[in-house]
Formats: structure tokens, sequence, C-alpha cells
DNA sequence: GCCTAATTCAAAC
DNA sequence: GTTTGAATTAGGC
């Protein structure tokens, strides 16, 4: 007997938006990221209407990605060959798909221009970090990439309130949100960590080197990404240059 | 019906 | 693969 859940849609078209789509996948993912071939992957795997016509929906999925802030780009490491870089979610973005609605949402989500400008140069510091893990030659950081972002002015309570506060609104679990027929699992989970805290430069050095946290994450205030101060990077590249 | 998010097509990089 | 723009479609109020 067949099992109902995932492909509990048929060939009938799925009531999600592609961002909606690609925020399942990258949820779903145990790194919160993903490249670009793994979407597709997920959402064929799960959807088998879209495994027709796959030109234009892919084309409208990366359009997606770089049109919505929601979406963050993350550098590929060098140890990881392939195609294209991974994608995540914005931590700010979710809830995006509040009271249920993944069809439309009541507002796009976009960054003011300062921040955007604040999250391009955190992930300019993580592309160099990322060049110099894994470029043992290059054994020296120009001072000026890894200048820290300036925190935030005398942040109070309210703007130093961290990331890992937010939280869905309404708590769910993938699988509920692709077989809605099915009566969702009590959700016994904790809510997925927000993408920043996955990816942060704690993490994505412990990635590289094998090696406890050597260097403080970065860090979300609201609206303000702090990555830790030279110095205290400084300190990292001649483990790294150890072990990779 | 209006506003605007979502989708589509496609050019340029 | 990524970004962008223009045109069109369609959801939600």
């Amino acid at each position: 007997m067949p099992r109902p859940s995932r492909e509990s849609y048929g060939d009938q078209k799925p009531p999600y938006s592609y961002i909606s789509l690609t925020a399942m996948a990258i949820w779903s993912s145990p790194e919160k990221m993903l490249p670009l071939s793994e979407i597709y992957r997920f959402i064929t795997d799960r959807f088998p209407y879209y495994r027709r016509n796959t030109q234009r929906w892919q084309n409208s999925l990366r359009h997606n990605l770089s049109f919505n802030d929601c979406f963050i780009k993350i550098p590929r490491r060098p140890d990881r060959p392939g195609k294209g870089a991974y994608w995540a979610l914005h931590p700010a973005a979710f809830d995006m798909f509040e009271n249920g609605s993944l069809l439309r949402r009541r507002k796009r989500f976009k960054l003011l221009k300062n921040d955007k400008e604040v999250l391009d140069n955190e992930l300019a510091a993580l592309a160099n970090i990322n060049r110099f893990f894994f470029s043992p030659t290059e054994n020296q950081i120009e001072p000026a990439t890894f200048a820290p972002t300036p925190r935030p002015p005398s942040p109070s309570p309210v703007t130093t309130e961290p990331i890992t506060n937010i939280r869905p609104k309404r708590s769910f679990t993938i699988e509920s949100l692709i077989s809605p027929d099915k009566p969702a699992e009590p959700n016994t989970q904790e809510a997925p960590a927000p993408a920043l805290m996955q990816w942060g430069l704690a993490p994505y050095c412990d990635l590289a080197l094998g090696q406890p946290m050597l260097i403080p994450p970065m860090t979300y205030y609201n609206h303000h990404y702090v990555i830790p101060p030279a110095e205290e990077l400084l300190r990292v590249p001649q483990l790294a240059l150890r072990s990779v």
C-alpha cells in the first residue's frame, strides 16, 4: 500500500510559493544552508509536480534567491568542491510565514540599505577568512580586511537582544507542512536555530578545523551583525594552517 | 478594484 | 550559477 504523506499532492501543484519551498528545503537541512542543486533536489523529491518543466520553475526559484533579502548567499568552502554558493535564510526572516500563510506573505522581507551593507561586509569578511584558511601560502591578513564591524552604539537591552530569541511564532515541522493531511506530530523539538548561528564564524571555523570553538561566534544584534575584533580573529590562522 | 507579492521570461554577467 | 529588469499573473484586503 502506498504511503500517504510526502507525495500527497501527487501531480497537483503544491500550494506553496517558491520562497516557501526554498525555505522548507533550507530548514530541513542539518546545516540550515544548501547549494542550489540540493534545493532543487528537495523539491523534486517531495513534489512530483516539479519534476516537469524544470527549466521554468528553477529559473523562477533562482530569481527568488537573488531578489529576496530573506535568502543569504554563503561562500562555499574550498574543501567542499561543487558549483555555486550555499543559500541560507536570514535569521530575521523567520516569521515571514506566520499564520501558516505559505502562498503569499503579508509583506516582502526587505533589508534596509544599511543593514544590507553590513551583511555584505560580514560575508566579504567570511569569504576572506575562508580564503585564508585554505591558502597556506597566504600567511597574512590585511588589516583592512578584518576591520570589525562597528558595534551598535551603546546598545540598550532592547537592541542587544540576541538572535537566539527569535523563534517562529507558531512551531511546526517540515513534515507537517509537506503533508498537511497527516496530523502533525507534537513538536517537542526546539525550533531550528537561526541560520546565522549555524554559519557564524565559530561553527564555520569549527567545521574547517575539526576543533573546538576557538573564537567567538559572529553575533547578531537587532539588525546588526558583529564579528569578533580583528585581534581575536588573528589568533586562529596558525591553528588553521596546522590542520588543513 | 487596488495594491503589491509572486511568477515568468530573458538578457547580461 | 547569479543578478537584474520588465511584464504579467494573482492573492488578500
